[in-house]
DNA sequence: CCGGCAAAAACTGCATGCAGAAATAGCATC
DNA sequence: GATGCTATTTCTGCATGCAGTTTTTGCCGG
């Protein structure tokens, strides 16, 4: 079971992206999936022969990934993935706080129904599912759409492109056990803020944002001992 | 005229820091001098034979650059020094400001006598410059050590580290000329958000950050065109 | 059974070769 | 002179070789 798409072989059409970035993906998912648990290392030669490439665009990768914070890369030593401690995930909630906050303030004078419509629809959708019928799925799924489409409706790119940044080391420890009444008591956050960004209402957008994650935050890091 | 150093050769003690560190350095200060203008042409075959060094760590130090945004990389064809539009420059500020009033607030409950001492010194001796006297000169100094302080008295590594990012880029397109009356205001700006750190003020030093962000904003992205 | 140490294996970073793509130059045509 | 096409040159991305270093392995003394 080869991970890459296909051989790097004639056939089948050139990779739309370079060999680098589809290996990226490749040891990302690993990563996100828990596959590779922080400390496992990430040799670019082993890497390299499972995915049938060479080494070089496998050291790319690595780099990549060290530059979003999910790989440590000392220079001469070898790569494994990042280890978290509690400072790092307050920090992180910290910077999601910081970005997302003025994010949610500019999505709400600048999205339209359009963008907003399939957020309420899904969010309402998530109230009339039931516990066992997998909504902690359905939170998941709602909750990176509602937060991608706000980092989208901020009009500011690179704001939205380090949110993201940020909302994927987070995936990298998502192993924190989260229990049902603590997701709903999040999506009442989430259903605040959209009620704010429908409104238009910059300020209450901001504040709402701000709480919510602020939350998350402690949640976290309580139960990350 | 070698940039590097020294050759790669056994003489001289071992780099401290690898090869793509130092291509990256030194193709970083062509740009941030503005020796190469947005829009020129960076192959990689070029810097490795200017710099003496093989094309690998060329190519990753313009990755590096590439990611601080500092460079257009767009896969298969050459790099260049990026250009930037008005709406880059607002983004660019936008970014400062919600980086940097945080981090004021921050570090108004953190950085101590030891921290804040050596700025008011600084500030102080510029009050006492004449304009003919390398005001300028200093007044770049200071505001360079002053936004370094912050962003490192705030505790947060990783809100250092991306401010440390978008001064950088901001750094990129300096070529704006300044007056000196501009230059004053901002620097009394500056001595209001020192004021407030001294006092331990977060609140206040935060809004005064976020204010003297907002209008280098205006001032700069009006005098774009 | 554990810590220290030396030999061996494996790995990283850099240099370089090569295939295919992009940029450029040259040339014909309008 | 401007425009479009083609041939040539140049470059990028990837594969691979090599030197130096790190990591692992194997062994010994405690």
């Amino acid at each position: 079971m080869p991970s890459l798409p296909a051989h790097p072989s004639p056939q089948a059409s050139a990779s739309p992206q370079s060999l680098a970035e589809t290996v990226y993906e490749a040891i990302l998912e690993r990563i996100l999936r828990g596959t590779r648990p922080p400390g496992t290392v990430l040799s670019a030669v082993r890497w390299a022969e499972k995915l049938e490439v060479s080494r070089t665009p496998v050291h790319e990768a690595l780099r990549m990934l060290s530059a979003d914070g999910l790989v440590e890369n000392p220079a001469g030593r070898r790569a494994q993935v990042a280890r978290f401690t509690c400072d790092d995930l307050w920090e992180i909630f910290e910077m999601r706080r910081i970005l997302e906050g003025p994010a949610a303030q500019l999505a709400a004078g600048r999205m339209d129904g359009r963008q907003l419509a399939p957020l309420r629809a899904e969010s309402d959708l998530l109230a009339r599912t039931e516990e066992a019928d997998g909504w902690m799925r359905r939170w998941s799924d709602f909750d990176e759409h509602f937060h991608a489409a706000v980092a989208a409706g901020c009009g500011n790119g690179r704001l939205r492109r380090d949110i993201g940044r940020y909302r994927l080391v987070h995936r990298g420890f998502n192993r924190i056990a989260t229990d049902y009444a603590s997701l709903q008591s999040a999506h009442a956050e989430h259903v605040e803020i959209l009620n704010a960004l429908e409104a238009g209402d910059g300020r209450a957008a901001r504040a709402a944002m701000e709480c919510h994650i602020a939350h998350w935050q402690r949640y976290f890091v309580e139960r990350f001992r």
